[in-house]
DNA sequence: CTCAGAAATTAGAATCATTCTAATTTTAAA
DNA sequence: TTTAAAATTAGAATGATTCTAATTTCTGAG
C-alpha cells in the first residue's frame, strides 16, 4: 500500500470529512499518476484495519474520518458533518443488550448554523 | 400516490427491514404493472412526510422501517438489522449539545446470532 | 544482486442503487 | 366535461463503488 500512510495522514490531519473523490484529488496533486480505484483500495484497507472510520449518511457519498471515538452531528439540510465528543454510551447500551456490542454509531440530526441562518433570513 | 397506503401497510406490518427492491417485488404481485421508480417515488414521499424511516447502513441498499422511535442492532458480518427499543437518549444528548436536536440515529454493531454460530463452529 | 511470487496499482469496464426525463395516464375539482 | 395538477410508466442517466485483467512494484530467499 504505497499510499496508505499519506492517506491516513490526510484523514488524520484534515478536520473535514473527506470523500474518496476529495482524497483522490488531493493525492493527485502529489502523485499525478494515481487513480481513484487505488484510493478506494487504500481506504478499504485502512478501514478493514480499523485505522480509519467510514461515515455513511443517506444521500451522500461515504466520508472518511479519524478512528478515535466520537459522534456526529449531521445537518438535515445540507448533510454537513461535525464531530462531537459525547460521553461514551457503551456501558449504558451494553447493560440493555444481551449480545455483546462491538461499537456503535451515533448520528444526531440538526440544522447546522449555516443552514439555520439561510432559513431564518427568508 | 396510488400505492402509498399499501406500501405503508407493508412496512408497518412486516417486521423485516425491506429494501425498495423487495417492496417492489411484493407490490408487483398485487399490481403487476407497477414499476420500481413508482415505488421509489412513494417511498420518498412517505419518508418526507415522516411516515416511514429510511435506514442506511454502509455497504447495503437503503431499507425502510416503521417511524416509531427505536434503535438498531446491525450485524457487522452480514448486515442484518434488528430493531431494539432502548431508553430515549434525546434529553441526555441535548444536555451536551448547544444546537437543538431534531432526532438521532443509533446503530449498534454486533455479530448476530446466525453469524456467531457460523464462526464458532469452524 | 537477481529472480520468482506476492501484492499493489492502473485503466477502464461493470455493477448497483437510485434518480431523472419525457410521455402518458389518472385524479380531482371547477 | 374540460382542464390542470399529480402520479405513473419506461427506460435512460447518474454517481459511487467494485471488479477484471494487464502491468508494475515490492519482497525476500537463494
Amino acid at each position: 500500500m504505497r499510499y496508505a500512510n499519506e492517506i491516513l495522514e490526510l484523514i488524520n490531519t484534515s478536520h473535514e470529512h473527506l470523500t474518496a473523490e476529495e482524497i483522490f484529488l488531493r493525492m493527485k496533486e502529489q502523485y499525478p499518476g494515481v487513480v481513484l480505484a487505488t484510493i478506494y483500495n487504500n481506504l478499504n484497507h485502512l478501514h478493514a484495519e480499523g485505522k480509519i472510520r467510514k461515515v455513511t449518511v443517506e444521500g451522500h457519498p461515504d466520508r472518511y474520518d479519524r478512528a478515535t471515538r466520537h459522534d456526529h452531528l449531521v445537518c438535515s439540510k445540507c448533510g454537513d458533518l461535525t464531530d462531537i465528543i459525547l460521553d461514551d454510551f457503551t456501558e449504558q447500551l451494553q447493560s440493555q443488550i444481551r449480545d455483546s456490542i462491538l461499537s456503535y454509531d451515533l448520528q444526531i440530526r440538526y440544522i447546522c448554523p449555516a443552514c439555520r441562518k439561510q432559513t431564518n433570513q427568508k
